[in-house]
DNA sequence: GTCTTGTTTCGACATCCGTCGATACAGCGA
DNA sequence: TCGCTGTATCGACGGATGTCGAAACAAGAC
């Protein structure tokens, strides 16, 4: 349910960077599709989970490191985990008792070259159209 | 009601690049700043209304402009707006009898810069601890 | 086989979110 | 001033989402 006609990047091919969506508009399935993915990481535990199984040593994590630091119960945490699992931002995988999850770099990747500006990572504020002084007031 | 303790990238300092989440545990506050953009995002109708803004000639449109493509009442497009604007995504401004959009880079970059992996922003599947095999697969 | 521990699934519930039509507000032009 | 066009706000509604406790499932230990 997804990837009908573009090719979805990262997912075995080396990651095609990117077509940023400054550049051209997004068509309806790629934005429905990103827009899975971009849920999955609109919830503050899952986002700390994510970072959590990333940062950990080893770049993977059991679920019994990932219960602990969050005040929800643990079916909860279960669920978030899957969660992130069918967003394809993470993989899992038992082993014997534990089961663990690790962080698909792709995926991330797919999502921050999409949101890359032209000019570059960091951008120095580029500027669209002498549009400067707006960028960093922002009208409201 | 965020960046209580860590600096938030991209406001009108040059982007510090960047923690990314890989590198280090999301602090909760931190997290729940980044969720709210990410669920900005979350929505395939923000996320087109947003790449047409930014790739809209001169970088920013008018209202006018964006209500055409989508399916979606005109006082919902203004609550997409509104949600991007309060995400810190967007800027806008009253000219006239039209009020014109456009992209705030350094909020894009901030997340863009979040989300990358350490090898790059197009990772040649950079493998944390012997997984490549898995992280093409992702068990289930 | 049975117990124990780790993890997921199942229902249920309250809240949030996207959408709409109706309406209000802002500028411009006649 | 009045009317017209463009945009935002309001209130309502239905569906999605986060959370929980209870229960089911998986694997190893006794």
């Amino acid at each position: 349910m997804s990837n009908l006609e573009l090719p979805v990047l990262g997912q075995d091919d080396a990651v095609a960077c990117c077509s940023p969506m400054v550049r051209e508009p997004l068509g309806e399935e790629a934005a429905a599709d990103l827009a899975k993915m971009f849920k999955a990481l609109s919830d503050p535990v899952r986002l700390r989970l994510l970072s959590l199984i990333a940062s950990h040593e080893g770049g993977e994590a059991c679920v019994c490191d990932l219960t602990g630091p969050f005040d929800v119960s643990q079916p909860t945490i279960s669920h978030h985990l899957k969660v992130l699992r069918e967003a394809g931002l993470v993989g899992s995988e038992r082993r014997g008792t534990w089961v663990y999850y690790w962080v698909l770099p792709a995926a991330l990747a797919r999502l921050s070259s999409l949101l890359q500006t032209p000019g570059g990572t960091a951008p120095s504020l580029q500027d669209p159209a002498g549009t400067a002084a707006r960028t960093a007031g922002g009208a409201r």
